[in-house]
DNA sequence: CTGTATCCAAATAGATACTG
DNA sequence: CAGTATCTATTTGGATACAG
C-alpha cells in the first residue's frame, strides 16, 4: 500500500522535502532560546547590552554575546557603538531583521490559539 | 533619553511582552530540531516509526520516540496502533496539526527568500 | 516492529573573574 | 559599560542492548 498521492497538483514528495530544508533554514537563524525574544524587544526599541541583560532575567552575558553576535552576522540586528568612555552599545533591528516581523506575529498568533485552547482543554476537564 | 514610543497607536511595551511569551509558547512546542520536520512529512503522509527513523538520516530511536511523543501530547499528531504482530503503528497529523501548516509554510517562505538573499550576496562579493 | 533503558560523548548554559 | 575566558553543571544526543 502506498499512501503518496499521484495528483499532480498536490505537493510532491520532493517538494515537501525542500520545504523542510527552508524550514530548517529559518530554524536554524532563530534556534536558540532567545533570538525571538531579542529581536521582538528590539522591535519595540533599540537598547543597550546591559539593558537587555536586565531585562531577560535568566540570560547570561556569555549567552547574550553570543546570541547578539549571531543575529548581527545575519544582518538581522545592527550594532552601533559610541565611542565615549566608558562604552555605549546600542542594538537595533535592521531593515531585513524586521522582514521577521511577520513571521514572528504569526508565531505569536498561533501562541496565542493555543493557550486558549489548553485552557479550554482545561475547562471541559474540570467538569 | 527614552527611545519608548508614546503613541497610543503603537504597541505599548507591555505589548511586546505579551507577543514575546506567545512566541515562547509555540517555539516551546516545536522545539527540538526534528519537530517540524516530523511534522511537515506526516502532512505529506502518515509514517511508520522505522519509515521515520530511515527518512530523516541522523536520527536515533530515542529522539523520535521522545519527539513523536511530544508531538501527541500535544495534540499534533495522532498515533494508531493496528494490533497485529509484529505490531504497526502509523502517525498522521491531526486537524489540530494542520492548524500549524500555514505558520510553517511561513517560515519556509521566509527560509527561501533568505537563502536566495545569501546567494545573491555572494555573487555580488564575487565580482 | 516499536519502542525503552543504559551508558557515554558532545553541546550548551551559568557563574565568576577579568580586560579594554 | 561591554564584553571575553574559564570552569563547571546541566542538558541533549547517539549507540547499543533489550523487552513486548
Amino acid at each position: 500500500m502506498n499512501l503518496e498521492n499521484t495528483d499532480p497538483s498536490l505537493p510532491t514528495f520532493d517538494d515537501c522535502l525542500k520545504k523542510i530544508r527552508a524550514i530548517d533554514d529559518t530554524m536554524e537563524l532563530l534556534s536558540g532560546k532567545w533570538k525571538l525574544s531579542i529581536l521582538s524587544r528590539l522591535c519595540y526599541k533599540p537598547m543597550r547590552y546591559s539593558e537587555i541583560l536586565n531585562d531577560i532575567e535568566p540570560l547570561s552575558g556569555k549567552v547574550l554575546s553570543r546570541e547578539l553576535k549571531d543575529l548581527e552576522t545575519n544582518g538581522l540586528i545592527i550594532r552601533c557603538v559610541s565611542g565615549t568612555k566608558p562604552p555605549s552599545v546600542t542594538y537595533s533591528v535592521s531593515d531585513y531583521g524586521m522582514s521577521l516581523r511577520d513571521l514572528s506575529d504569526k508565531i505569536a498568533e498561533w501562541g496565542l490559539q493555543h493557550r486558549d485552547r489548553i485552557r479550554s482543554s482545561f475547562k471541559r476537564s474540570d467538569l
